[in-house]
DNA sequence: GTATATAGTTAGCTAGGCTAACTAATGTAA
DNA sequence: TTACATTAGTTAGCCTAGCTAACTATATAC
């Protein structure tokens, strides 16, 4: 096996435990993560609209429309007038915006504990390959 | 942001894309993805019962049975006796055998390409270090 | 002013899981 | 040896997290 195949290999079996143990700390504010990831791209980067959501996060509209519903519906986010009048922006409310913070608190012990043993600098560079192929990728 | 939310935010970010252009490579072989992992388990490390997919999968029986079922119907593996009545062993048929091999040629240069421009020593690091958090995940 | 493109929605589908409850076979302990 | 518990696999039905096709409303281009 190549050593790019034995990545891949790895990548994809990391998927699921990480996914499952992830939706079990975000359970308690009854978030599944991928609206979890929608409420990080909002703290992080600013309101979005749904086309920049999808873009964003490689995924289609009308996966956002449900995403975004859902997140309006706890109260996590709110939608504005965007630059016309077609255009949303969803932002996060102010609720919301405490939520995040507790919420990154919260997974913080969980990620250093996924990453036990593993040095400052090779989780770096592990990054930076995510990000390359991702580039790659996306041509 | 700390680093290692930075890591598995990128993490995440790459696992849709990738997995959509698998699929698409994987389309001439009527494979998806997941029927993909399968195979290759039975290729790099022999027959397997239902309960041992699951184990190195990460998902639980019911799952296995329909991907097998998936694989056995495309003729793909073959069941056979397990150590008592109870248990079934999955192996690659003859023609399986064959097709992982063509799969496997087919996907090198899509792999290659997703890691063009990272050196081999940071891809092995990227790959210790996922199988580190596996390692680290499930205890 | 008409055709085309863009933002978001709705309906209904799929992959890829899950739990609960079951059967059949095997182990264990009184 | 009988009775209970465990294990392997299956079935039915559910859920998350996506998808496409077709739609409305608005904006842009020619």
């Amino acid at each position: 096996m190549t050593i790019e195949q034995e990545f891949f290999n790895q990548y994809r079996l990391m998927y699921r435990p990480f996914i499952n143990q992830l939706n079990v700390q975000l359970e308690p504010y009854q978030l599944y993560s991928s609206q979890w990831a929608v409420l990080r791209l909002l703290k992080d980067k600013g309101p979005h609209s749904f086309v920049d959501i999808a873009n964003f996060m490689s995924i289609e509209k009308p996966s956002v429309t449900k995403l975004v519903h859902k997140l309006v519906e706890l109260g996590y986010v709110e939608t504005m007038a965007g630059k016309d009048k077609r255009e949303k922006l969803v932002h996060l409310s102010t609720y919301g915006e405490e939520l995040v913070q507790e919420i990154k608190a919260h997974l913080s012990p969980f990620f250093e504990e996924a990453l036990a043993g593993v040095s400052k600098q090779d989780i770096e560079i592990a990054t930076q390959v995510l990000a390359r192929i991702c580039m790659n990728i996306n041509q």
